[in-house]
RNA sequence: CGGGGCAUAGCGCAGCCUGGUAGCGCACCUGGUUUGGGACCAGGGGGUCGCAAGUUCGAAUCUUGCUGCCCCGACCA
């Protein structure tokens, strides 16, 4: 993409709105803009490092067994009314009526809807285990939505819903999707750090909440030092297999929200110089509810027994919109984003520092034409800005490489490679430069 | 939902107290000089001063109502 037909409005100054520095960031960098209190648009830069986190949520969901369906956004009270919770949900349901002044409601999760899906045309244990999952636009309309898209009114979530026939096959569908989100955020270059959460009215130990470290978390956790340096599992790790060695491996270590915590078992499990106590980020959500829908649904199969039964279900979220923020959040420095490779908006920045001189525009176009054909994800600065104001714009949108041509490294038959991470150059030849960025 | 604050050009702000032809910086356009970490000079364009009513000869400025947005607290992927 060449920068002068790209549309990717910088901001020089901060809006005064912007409070915590991913929202500032995702201002400046042009990824957002805000529309109304708590909705977003997202421009194209932030449209592609949306998409690119809903991928990699999607192939690690796909891997663990998880099928993709969409879901509308818009849906019958009637729905909701079948479980109950039309009446439970509260002010945060967005409730609309029709022309017919039939009641619906734009979706804060799905439940209710899966679950009609499901029963619809599921009849016997040996369809199961299912988690379908989709990723799709929810509104909860927050009495209070604050820093920027990381506690927004409408987001984009991925929710999955699993359904087994009973508590035991849940354990197993729950596990999966435990590993599979400490793989997401593994790959989206987070370390997220899995914490016992309300489990709600139905109880049990099934209720994780996925916590990255920072400073501007809403809310204070506790864990052990440990948890940090855990392996991940790796990608071809067998998920029908036994998982619950892996699951439990991190649930041998303290690690609780402000809600959960217990100072004194804290203070007992965890060596003094092991402990941590820091701001956390809730990226992930997963939960086991039983029956509570499909019971009162009537979302049931057939069992071994002949007998029907409710099916035991769970539910895993995660907010992609949010985890755009938090990944800010968690890689940025003094001048700006520090995107992780795996899901920066374009792998390389190609700065042409002297656009008009011969030498450097041409030798600029050859690279383009080859990082473009090789399939690079590359954004060509071609605009006529200096030089500081160009290395200040790429600085702030943080893609992890920058490669500088000017009239003067090219006299002496190089280009600079610069590692956005750690603020390392290098000169190098053309030739070896591409090679170094799979060209 | 309780408490506080803001609304003037795309962004950041001044002007308001004490009413009298709307300003600054950045950004934008033109010309020139510059050119490896946010250049300089000269010229230029752009504003129903959030909306509505009131007071007044005259309202960005005073009064009232409304709307939007932000911050602090209680709640949430």
């Amino acid at each position: 993409m060449r920068l002068s037909r790209y549309f990717l409005p910088i901001l020089r100054e901060t809006p005064k709105e912007a409070e915590i520095v991913s929202h500032r960031l995702m201002l400046r960098a042009g990824m957002i803009r805000q529309e109304s209190a708590g909705i977003y648009a997202w421009l194209p830069l932030g449209y592609r490092v949306l998409r690119k986190i809903e991928q990699v949520v999607r192939e690690e969901q796909d891997r663990s067994g998880a099928i993709e369906i969409l879901m509308p956004t818009i849906q019958s009270a009637d729905l909701w009314r079948e479980s109950g919770r039309y009446d439970a949900y509260g002010k945060e349901m967005l409730r609309i009526q029709d022309r017919h002044e039939r009641d619906i409601l734009f979706g804060p999760t799905n439940e209710e809807m899966v679950t009609e899906i499901f029963r619809a045309y599921v009849r016997s244990y040996r369809d199961l285990p299912k988690n379908l999952y989709h990723i799709q636009w929810k509104f909860r309309d927050e009495v209070r939505p604050r820093f920027g898209v990381m506690r927004s009114r409408e987001f984009l979530m991925k929710d999955a819903y699993s359904f087994d026939l009973d508590q035991e096959g849940a354990r197993r569908s729950y596990n999966k999707m435990f590993v599979a989100y400490l793989r997401t955020f593994d790959r989206l270059g987070l370390t997220a750090i899995p914490m016992k959460a309300e489990s709600g009215p139905i109880g049990g130990d099934m209720s994780h909440e996925f916590i990255i470290l920072a400073s501007t978390g809403e809310s204070e956790v506790f864990c052990h030092k440990a948890l940090l340096d855990l392996p991940k599992p790796s990608p071809d790790l067998d998920f029908e297999g036994d998982l619950q060695p892996i699951v439990d491996s991190w649930l041998s270590h303290y690690a609780a929200t402000e809600e959960m915590h217990e100072p004194a078992r804290f203070e007992a499990e965890v060596p003094e110089d092991s402990r941590i106590s820091a701001r956390g980020i809730e990226v992930g959500h997963i939960f086991y509810f039983g029956t509570k829908y499909s019971a009162p649904m009537n979302a049931v199969v057939t069992g071994p027994d002949g007998q029907e039964h409710p099916v035991h279900m769970g539910s895993y979220g995660i907010g992609p919109s949010r985890l755009a923020a938090a990944i800010i959040e968690a890689s940025h420095d003094e001048n700006g984003i520090v995107w992780p490779e795996s899901i920066a908006p374009f792998k390389v920045g190609l700065v042409n520092l002297k656009v008009g001189d011969e030498a450097t525009d041409r030798a600029c176009e050859a690279i383009y034409g080859r990082l473009e054909a090789a399939g690079v994800e590359v954004l060509y600065d071609d605009t006529e800005e200096r030089a500081g104001s160009k290395f200040a714009s790429m600085d702030l949108i943080g893609l992890p490489w920058q490669l500088i041509v000017g009239p003067k490294g090219l006299a002496g038959g190089t280009v600079e490679l610069k590692n956005r991470a750690t603020g390392e150059r290098e000169s190098l030849s053309i030739d070896s430069a591409l090679a170094r960025l799979g060209g």
